[in-house]
DNA sequence: GTCTATATGGGGATAGAC
DNA sequence: GTCTATCCCCATATAGAC
């Protein structure tokens, strides 16, 4: 019994194979030759490629967004009636994707490249459940900033939220050049020291006054 | 001699069906099919399928680059010995790019979507060129920036840079999903409006104090 | 469950007539 | 400069033996 096995040396060997050429630039072949399984695994263990590529995709971004979902209620238990402070919020949004980049474990860099594609510009067949995944995300997010945020209103904060995950995303999506720069930047830290950074950022572009009246 | 018609024709259909579906996802016989050209012609004006590519980014990304300096080069002239401000010269990067969203004749939002795919992720046939093509004004800029920020360590400039471009792009890619939502969520006004609250959001984001001592 | 072999269609690129 | 026809390879998917 090591179907188990197959199906997850194909979708190890997938991901590594989307993250590098996308959806329609890695074939097939390439991935079963490089999970040294035969061609006709990947259409009996899934059902077609675009099945392959989902299951790819959302079983590493479930668990980022379950443990999103955890950290924020726990800070939410913490602050008990008061609003979680800002920086709390997004430390919680933002941690469990980016550290990903040093957890191989939990897909690395080429799942952080794959997702930052999909979400930047999610492929037809996606987007619905994309859509479907992220909702109940961004229903109690809008909420905690709203809480965290208040006066500022909804068309701000909407705003807002979308150039903080962008700036989120391409960071993610780059993780491996910075890795390769910070060597001759200095110091960078690119992990922690991105993580950091990018709360600092999103604190001061969510927060800053708003610029039409509440 | 309508050999230039066949030539923009051929960019034109490219540019939509590249942006639609991305390089690899876009066949030479979609294209020609869509530009009412044969499919021979492809690979007698273009050398091949890259080289197509490679034309249809650039033709619209070198316009958008002199279209900063240029900006850039004014605002110097307008501060005088003063650096210039800091939400202009953010306005200065970000208006030329987003203003095409609304811009058809300049690309629209199929340019916007192939150009942020490609800075999020570059295709290795694109990755050397486009470092080349960004370099000088990544020097003209950081140098801007830190005439406008006194006592912001280079890293951390660094890094907030690559934040605000990261937030640009993001926007730039879904332009077409906000002017969809712009006409239920209220007056969003997706082109001046999202340009406006994205250099406000920048502006914080890259203005506030340094995490680390100077 | 896994393999070989193959069906079927599409891809990029080109030769050579007009 | 443009077209037709074609080369050759690779894609996804499946049928059927083991």
């Amino acid at each position: 019994m090591d179907a188990q096995a197959t199906r997850d040396g194909i979708l190890n060997a997938a991901e590594l194979l989307f993250g590098d050429h996308g959806f329609p630039g890695a074939s097939l072949r390439q991935i079963t030759d490089k999970a040294g399984v035969n061609l006709a695994a990947v259409n009996y263990h899934f059902r077609s490629k675009e099945d392959l590529y989902r299951q790819v995709l959302f079983r590493r971004l479930r668990p980022v967004n379950a443990e999103r979902l955890t950290l924020l209620t726990q800070a939410a238990q913490l602050a008990g009636d008061q609003p979680v402070p800002l920086r709390a919020v997004l430390d919680t949004f933002i941690r469990p994707l980016l550290r990903r980049a040093d957890d191989p474990a939990s897909g690395g860099i080429p799942f952080l490249r794959l997702l930052s594609r999909d979400l930047l510009d999610p492929p037809p067949f996606l987007s619905e459940e994309l859509v479907r995944e992220f909702e109940p995300l961004m229903t109690r997010y809008t909420h905690a900033f709203s809480q965290a945020l208040p006066g500022l209103p909804p068309l701000e904060l909407f705003w807002r939220m979308q150039f903080a995950l962008g700036a989120q995303l391409y960071v993610a999506a780059r993780q491996q050049d910075f890795a390769r720069r910070s060597r001759s930047l200095g110091p960078t830290d690119s992990g922690e020291g991105c993580i950091r950074h990018l709360v600092d950022f999103c604190a001061a572009g969510l927060g800053s006054p708003p610029l039409t009246a509440a």
